[in-house]
DNA sequence: ATATTAGATGACGTTACGTAACCTGCAAGC
DNA sequence: GCTTGCAGGTTACGTAACGTCATCTAATAT
């Protein structure tokens, strides 16, 4: 059976000696065995305790809180919390890139920026409301996302469509055209959105549109003026004309 | 000319009071006018100033430098560093979540997993090895970047590609053949990889993967064995005929 | 024989605040 | 007039997860 030293798993798992150490301390894992010399040696297991460890803070959960977990979760428990973690991250990273885009357009536009558009749009991108443990329990719901993704419940549609209607209304507002460049842009993100959510399905994307023009309180949706609709549609109609 | 206090400042930004004050002892952000009785009152002007600091500090850079940077840098400046930042954070996550997909996917085809596969495949993801400092001094190289995406230097592309080449050297050596759902998920991927990387111009991507069957000191590639273009091919042949 | 490692321990430092204890000025209600 | 509550203030200590010395020990390399 092989044994470790702390410089190794350190080397290996691209962890500070010192943080071993402290593992140790803290009584989050302690090696295996240990020397006349108090030399510390991690077993295989450790390793794989230790791998847990890292994934779990990952999620940014405390290390007490990892300690109490550790023993009483799967790899694969694990593994899909994490799963979801990112995911979750991911949605709030693509708004937040939309949003930043989206100022630096209106930057180049404006050249000062009025103090409301910088606050709304930055403010959404904020508070990371949920808390670790809404990770888990979510279970067999995976799977299902993954095989029908971006449907529904998962926000970062919503928050990208809500972003792209803030910039439509305000171009609207300001009167630049669909046929301008910022409409063509417009244009463009809107299709991504619609091929990510929808796969290609162009059926379902244009029930979806349909189902859009409804009073919001029949779909729970997020209401979509005519006006706006219309200039969507002049965009789109713009950019696929093209070529 | 407006003023705000700390608690409206503190709802309107969502930061805490205590915040604020601690700014201003650290000399980061001092209210451009105090009361007799020590109240601070915040200014238009120093509301810019926290966003600008908000922003920075979502950049991971220390208060401190914070301070010696924020009279210098124009908002715009900052936003597209921000920008920079959000765009690779968004490529190490993609990264992130592949990998995850892939060890739960071995999970479930192996039930117990490997130690060597579950270490190679984390570690990857681990290491920010960027400073904030590299997210400034790229200047125009963003826009560059914006109209040719994914194609060089950036590297979450490259990171992609190993990672699906390794679970394509594992499927090799586990004997799993091309036809099979595994082969059929490789396959949608890269699809999905090189339809993101050259964006729908099929002569480009030819081009590249001719390229790739050259030894990789010439490239500058990473290796790509025939047994492995071999596979490549059988996958994406199967889907393609498929419907 | 000596120098260099790789390990260990103990103690203090760090960042960006949270939190508790206690004080102040002012408007409203009794 | 008095209390009460609230929004503001200060001072001071606490926190998480280590980083960073300083100092010590055992084993290996030259």
């Amino acid at each position: 059976m092989k044994r470790w030293t702390t410089g190794q798993v350190s080397k290996q798992r691209n962890v500070s000696v010192r943080t071993l150490r402290y593992y140790d301390q803290i009584n989050l894992l302690t090696p295996s065995f240990k020397d006349d010399n108090g030399r510390r040696y991690y077993s295989e297991e450790d390793l794989f305790k230790l791998e847990k460890i890292i994934i779990l803070k990952s999620l940014s959960l405390p290390l007490e809180n990892i300690r109490d977990l550790l023993d009483r979760l799967s790899y694969k428990q694990i593994l899909i919390s994490h799963h979801n973690y990112l995911q979750d991250r991911l949605s709030k990273l693509q708004t937040s890139i939309s949003n930043t885009k989206s100022l630096i357009n209106m930057i180049d536009l404006e050249e000062s920026l009025s103090w409301e558009r910088v606050s709304q749009l930055i403010q959404i991108s904020q508070n990371s409301s949920k808390k670790w443990i809404d990770y888990f329990e979510v279970d067999e719901k995976v799977f299902l996302q993954e095989s029908i993704p971006n449907l529904g419940n998962n926000d970062w549609t919503t928050h990208q469509y809500i972003s792209l209607l803030r910039r439509i209304e305000w171009c609207i507002k300001h009167d630049i055209k669909p046929e301008s460049d910022e409409g063509h842009q417009i244009a463009c993100e809107l299709i991504e959105i619609s091929n990510v959510t929808f796969q290609g399905d162009t059926k379902l994307m244009e029930k979806f549109w349909e189902v859009r023009k409804l009073p919001s309180e029949e779909t729970g949706l997020y209401p979509i003026s005519e006006v706006v609709l219309e200039y969507v549609e002049r965009c789109i109609a713009n950019v696929t004309g093209d070529e």
